[in-house]
Order: structure tokens, then sequence, then C-alpha cells
DNA sequence: ATATCGTTCGGAAACGTTTGCGTTAAAAAT
DNA sequence: ATTTTTAACGCAAACGTTTCCGAACGATAT
């Protein structure tokens, strides 16, 4: 088992000192030219790679980045890091992940766990748990203690950071706007309550829709789920409860729903009931996974293009722990250094497939 | 903005010397009482964590697992992932993911990069390059590092390590049986290329159902596809080999498929020839993701348990970590302290849902 | 011949910890 | 009263780097 090499052990055996050695392999002047290319050379036969943990502590950076998400089998969260783990790699950084599992104190340890020197930033989507407490204290701090936070997906206004979002809203409205077009007149909405901001803005963006339309929004047409429904445990309960939205509503005709199970469930339901898709029923869903493309009829769909997000989300992150650094002799220094917080959204856009005419 | 406190800082502040404080809040009753409690005041005051960096580097572990799999945007693959999470997060493990995207030169580079401090041990799944080109070298000499490898699923005799796999085989016998069981008489195979190894195996396993129960297994009936077909792009040329296959074999009544795209695909094609599934074509996929669960209908699958790979990984590289921290100070040591290696096989199960009988 | 200078290298500090060992003073033993 | 023990703490090394500063030495300039 061959130990690790070290400058240390380069520099003994070549008789020279730790610090020439260091200065040799990053090919400064100052050391001589037969000196530097023995030691460059020694250097290469032994496969010497330089510690990372020993360039952290020095340099005060890791050049890794922590993702924070509450879930991770999730076709829309699992794009996303790789959409981080792209660019991370590209900029030359790492990336460690933490899952939440949609609980705050899991959020808060996690973050606390990374803050102590593993990780110069984070990208981090909130957990279900903590935007129901509004508790957002942990992310506060870490910033505070110069750690910067990119929030993409559910964010927040309560903390100053940049974030990456998509246009839930205007999506939304297009999409429903397309049912509208496509002749449509009695248009059901599948949501989420209203605590997650994503599903808020797209049932806003259903609502407005209609209304520039000048159609009436039936509250009978609107079907609000709570979490415990959209646990892939009780898909019965998830069943029923569309079943009934359909069975109040005969004359319904269009569906829109803010995310691909509720679509996708909504198509099921509606073939056990008799409709045809599209010609009796049309509709569309919000994300896009891999449901939306092999069901059958496949969905078309309101697509967010995580992996999109996920890039800009490091981007964003790098050019600011980047920033930082020529931070330290800023002389030139406008004296407000701060780069400005950016709010980034992400178009959406509608893949037309066989649910729809 | 608070900067880190460290314990420098306490000292000073506490006019006392580094070492008293570390002592000190390390519970050390070589520390008096009262300066103790004063210090451990101070430092809780100060919401004082120790750096994970300067740890690492003291002791030489990070306690920090590097995962690398192949591609994330995959409900096995992520399965797995939160299964190691879980357990690393339980034993106070941080996890870093890589992804080589199935290239054997992003597989190379993300294990150097890790292998240099950043991480005490791989868990890993081998990119379907490596397997072709049969290079395994970069595993070998991270071992021969130091630093232990855990590989599951795709795994590969030329590197000696933990394993953890599935029982491809023996599901796959299984799954046939059951279709023999059902009345199937001629049952096709819709697997991928040899250099797999789980398609190999699982290939094996449907030979061996058919030959256990005296049937022949027509090389008609037996589609092996290459990898460019299994990308979702071109998912048309799929559906046109699989619908070449039913032609084929008129008489086709039940279909095995490797993986979960497969066998969705394959029902697709069956619906739109006009088979009614199960009464006319029997399907059961190998795999268990969202697509199976929710397809109408319903797959019935050989599920593999990807969390608890997860799991068993984990456990395996930590315990394996822990192992060899008592190693130095090995004074009663039989002399091969060497834990023997270890390859896991998780059970697999049948799910069965609408697709059978 | 002395002063100045550039080249080439080594020593040591620093990053934040932990820990073996030494030191000091007071308490206990003789 | 002198020695030994013990409690309570500081010093310094170590982990592997980088980098500032200074040293040695030969060469050039005066």
């Amino acid at each position: 088992m061959k130990k690790k090499v070290t400058l240390k052990q380069i520099a003994r055996e070549l008789d020279v000192s730790v610090s020439t050695v260091s200065r040799a392999l990053a090919d400064s002047k100052e050391i001589g030219e037969n000196t530097r290319r023995r030691i460059q050379a020694y250097a290469k036969f032994l496969n010497y790679k330089p510690n990372n943990i020993a360039l952290s502590l020095k340099n005060k950076k890791t050049k890794t980045i922590g993702v924070l998400i509450p879930e991770i089998v999730h076709h829309f969260f699992s794009t996303v890091i790789r959409g981080i783990e792209i660019v991370a790699n590209e900029r030359g950084y790492n990336v460690i992940v933490g899952l939440s599992n949609e609980s705050f104190s899991k959020e808060v340890l996690n973050m606390e766990m990374l803050a102590n020197g593993s990780i110069d930033g984070f990208v981090l989507s909130i957990s279900k748990e903590t935007l129901l407490k509004q508790d957002y204290h942990h992310f506060n701090e870490t910033i505070n203690q110069g750690i910067p936070i990119v929030m993409f997906d559910r964010v927040v206004n309560e903390v100053e950071c940049d974030k990456v979002i998509v246009d839930d809203f205007k999506g939304s409205v297009k999409a429903v706007k397309k049912l509208i077009a496509n002749g449509c007149k009695h248009i059901g909405l599948i949501t989420t309550m209203d605590y997650v901001s994503v599903g808020r803005l797209r049932t806003q963006g259903y609502l407005r829709a209609l209304e520039e339309s000048q159609m009436y929004a039936a509250p009978n047409l609107i079907l609000k789920l709570d979490d415990m429904v959209s646990l892939e445990e009780n898909l019965d309960v998830l069943e029923n409860e569309i079943e009934q939205l359909f069975k109040k509503n005969p004359k319904i005709d269009g569906v829109f729903a803010v995310n691909e199970l509720y679509a996708v469930t909504a198509m099921k339901v509606a073939k056990k009931l008799g409709l045809a898709i599209p010609d009796d029923l049309q509709v569309i869903g919000f994300t896009d996974g891999v449901l939306s493309k092999h069901a059958s009829p496949s969905l078309t769909i309101v697509s967010q293009h995580g992996q999109k997000i996920g890039e800009k989300a490091a981007d964003l992150l790098i050019d600011r722990l980047e920033m930082d650094e020529d931070d330290g002799d800023a002389n030139i220094s406008d004296n407000t250094r701060e780069q400005a917080f950016e709010t980034c959204v992400i178009e959406t856009e509608i893949i037309e497939r066989e649910s729809t005419k």
C-alpha cells in the first residue's frame, strides 16, 4: 500500500527544502532551471498530487459547493443536480449533497454540518416544513457568516440572496390559455396547498388565464390537495379525489395540473370514467419528468428545464464566490463592492404531446 | 458579517492558551472546574463550532464518502444515493457525489480529484465505457492508496473490494418462471448488450428459466439492443425494434424486459398492435421506477430495492473505514487484520401489478 | 577593494486543530 | 524544612500547503 506522497517527502529525498519543492512545482522562476526540472521530474515520477484538505485549510476555500434539497428521488431535483454538477465540474468545483427530506431540523443540521468549513457556498431548495414554519434563521445566519446561498425553485422573500426560479405564473397562464384556445370551456385545476410558493403561483396563473379570457373560475373546478395525498403511498386517495372532481363537473373538458403525478393520475381516472383523451378531455401538466413522456397518451407539459436551473444556480454561486476573492485587495473599490442579488427566471416551454389537440 | 470563531480567538479573549481551550471544550479533567466552565460558556455564547477542514487535516480522515455514479437522472441511482445518504448521515458522514456520465475519462478524473484527500472512501457503480474498455487501473490504484471502495450493481471481478449486487440471475429466473406459470408459451426477452454485467446476468436468468421448464429459447424471441437505442432521444427506434420483435413472433404471449423503459415501451407497442394486456400478452420488467407504477396497465416488476443497496454499501464502507482506525495500534493483532472482502446480495422481489394475470 | 545587486534557495509562519510533554505553584508527605 | 506529589495550565509539534522574509553567494558596478 503506497502511502500518499507529500512535499516533505520529496524534499527529503531530493535534499532540498519543502518551500523549494513547492515553488518548483509551481514553476516559480525563483528556482533554478536544473533543480526545478529535477523536482518536477521526480514529482511526476511519484505521481504527486497536492492534498486538497491542506490546500483548503490554507486558502480558506474548499472548492466545493453544498447542495441541499428536499428529496433526491425526484426527476426535477435530479436534473437540477445534474446541471449543478456539470458547471461545478467545469469550473473546478466539487458537489456535496445533503437531503432535508422535507424536514426543517434535518435542513438545519445539514447546513450547520456543512457550513463549518466543508463548503464555500450553498445551492438549495427549501423544505416544505421550513416553508410552513416560516423559520429562515439558518439561512440568514449562514449568509451572515460569509457563506453565500443560491436558492432555486422554492424560494422565499425573507432571505436576501441570488435565486433561480421558473416563471410559474407565466407558464401556467400559457398552459391554460392553450387549453382555452383548444376549445376547452370548463377547465379544472389540480393543485397543492398555497404555502408552497410554486403551487400558489401556478394557481394564480390558472386564475389569471381564465380571467383574461372572460371565463369564470368555478370553485368546484379547483381541487386543492394537501401533501398527504401526493405521497406515493395513498395513490388511491388521490385517484378518489380526482374522481370526485370529475363527477362534480360533468362538463369538464380540460385539466391543468401543477405536477406530473396529478396530471397522469387525472388521465388515468378520466379513462376509467370513459373520457377520451384528448377528444373529451385535454390535460396539461407542469414539470417534466419521465412519466409524461411515456404515459399513454403522452402528456403535454409545461417544461421547467431543471438542468438549466441547476446550471444557472451554480454559475451564480461560483460567480459570487470568485468575486469575493479579489475583494480583499479592493483598492480601486467603489466603496460598495457587494454585487446586488439577482433573481433569475428560467423560461418555461410548452411541450405538446398527445394529451392536447 | 461575523467571521467564523476559532480556538485562538477564544483563547486570546479569555487570556488562556489555545490548548487549554481545546481541552476545556473536550471536557478534559486536566483543566480546572472554573476555567473549564468559563471557556465552555463563552464558546457556546459565540456559537463555536470546530473547523472541519482543520480536523480533517489533523485526523487524516474527512468523514465524507465519495459516490461515483454514471448518471443521476435515473430512478434506480437516485434511490441508491438516498440509501447511502441515510446511513452516512446516521453515522456522521457526508456524501459528495461525482457523475461519470458513463464516460471512462470522467470517471478517472473524478476519482483522482476526490482521492486527493477529499474523501475517506468510495461507493461507486462502474460506467459503461469503463466496462467496455475493461480498464480498471484507477480502481486498483485508489485501493492501493489505502482508500477503500464499495461497488454496487455494476461490479467487476477484476477489482477486489466489497460489493453490493442484486440477484439479477435469480430474480430473472423467478420472473420468467412466473410468466411460464401464468401460461405463457412464447416468451420474448428484451435486453441489452452483454458487456453490462446486469444485462448479461438477466439474460442468463431468462435462458435458465426456459431451460428448466423444458422450453426452447428461440433466437427470434430475443432482442438485444445496443446502448444507442436506450437513449431517450431515439424512442422511435426502440419502438420500431420492439415492433419487429412482435411481428416476427406472432405467437408471442409474454415479455421479460431487463429494464423499465423497455417494458413499458413493449406494452405501448403491444397495445398499438392490438394486443390486450395481460390477456394476450403479459409483461414483466426488471427495476422499479416510477414508470412501472403509473403506466396503464401498471407493470409487474422485479424490484431491486435501490435504497437498501445504498444503505448496505454505505454500511460496508464505513465499517471498513472504522475498522482501519484501530489498525494502527494493532498489538493483539492476529497477524492478518484485513477483513475479507464481502459480496452482498440484495434479494429481489416480484411486485405483481396489472401487466400479468 | 568595497558596495550593490540579482539569483537561488532555506527558515519559519500561517491556516485551525489536537496532544505529548514540560513547567509552575501549591498541597501533601517525609 | 525539605522533598515528592498533584493539579492546572502553556509550549510546541504535527497534519500538508503556500509564501514572506532573509541568507548566502557570486557577479557587477564604483
